[in-house]
DNA sequence: TCGTTTCGGAACATAATGTTCAGTTTCCGA
DNA sequence: TCGGAAACTGAACATTATGTTCCGAAACGA
């Protein structure tokens, strides 16, 4: 549990890159971007680039890798905090806030400009937080429908719906598309849960 | 309604190219490919390829095209025949059906080294195939829930299956996969109707 | 058969990618 | 504070793909 010390240079280099990432992203969208574009306005050395990340893929990756471990981490503070059965999927709130909140870059990544590669990683990382909460709920007794499946459709479904909400003008309330969503996805879980 | 004959020629073409795309598809994956691959092995002029597509996603894009025909024509044969709400959604059958019937391009469409771009234009083909089938059993009955939503989420999900479901070793029956999709879906459709 | 359309293939301009390397700056800890 | 280690710079370079243009040849269909 050593507390790693990591070179300021490399953080400093890491967290321009993200976020000239992110400013470019907002301006072009990602699939219009260059390593070129991202270097330039970072500031920073086309070597150093690749001596941190592959591709630009790779840096997006990095950047989701971050936006992944805070909301796990949030929703590992509403699962300890709440009530079991009433709180489930809890975390959605935690989500769609946080997609309100930042709602210029969220749009931007979500927008067809931006394109399937965000997207791809976007519903990954969904999926990822969905499993987590049917594992804790499901108690593993002895269901037909696999775990992953259930993962995978809810996970999927709570994409199709953010990015929808995401493509429209967001209009709709957090609280009215978190709910849309829980009514949805409880009764699917459920159902699946017999 | 004028049957307008196409040119031999052009329908040659164009064949050749979707087959072609197909086959390195299997091959290599669908971002690997450049259109040069695609043009060699269709055996056709750099110069004819651009007088018929844009780039290698507009190709595949209206190969996608075919594809959601066909299954629509299937989903509308379907509905005539069928009683009402038990057939709910039975499109999905066929749906798993001409995946397993073409598992190996299936596989390949959908596997890792497909990408990003090929999901995104699948899934957008499942949301209209859902979305056609919400409305159908819909009846605008003053819901709370956006028909789109619900069709974003259950389309969402269906893909989430289906790509589970194909990157797996589909070793799961169709039946049976489809079973789980309704047991999942129609709990929701039931639930955002209330 | 004749006029029209499409195809072929090469040439070309443009642009992005990813690597290399020598020289410089910055960092960290002893 | 100093010295060695590590990271950054910037430019050059090979490679690869893209999309357009042109004209002669071939295939079409009426």
């Amino acid at each position: 549990m050593k507390a790693r010390a990591v070179d300021r240079r490399i953080q400093r280099t890491r967290q321009l890159l993200h976020g000239s990432l992110m400013a470019l992203i907002q301006e072009k969208g990602f699939e219009a971007l260059s390593v070129q574009d991202i270097i330039d306005q970072a500031n920073v050395g086309r070597a150093t680039f690749y001596a941190h990340f592959d591709s630009k893929e790779d840096l997006l990756a990095s950047g989701i890798e971050n936006l992944r471990a805070s909301l796990k981490e949030r929703q590992r503070q509403a699962r300890s905090a709440g009530g079991s059965d009433e709180r489930l999927f809890a975390f959605s709130r935690e989500l769609f806030t946080h997609a309100n909140e930042h709602r210029t870059i969220f749009r931007a990544m979500v927008g067809k400009r931006s394109g399937a590669v965000v997207q791809q990683l976007l519903q990954k990382m969904l999926v990822d937080l969905v499993r987590e909460e049917v594992r804790g709920t499901w108690a593993e007794k002895e269901n037909e429908t696999p775990i992953e499946a259930v993962s995978q459709f809810i996970g999927g479904g709570l994409f199709g719906l953010l990015m929808w909400w995401g493509n429209g003008k967001m209009r709709m309330a957090v609280d009215d598309v978190d709910l849309m969503f829980r009514r949805l996805a409880i009764p699917s879980l459920k159902a699946a849960a017999r």
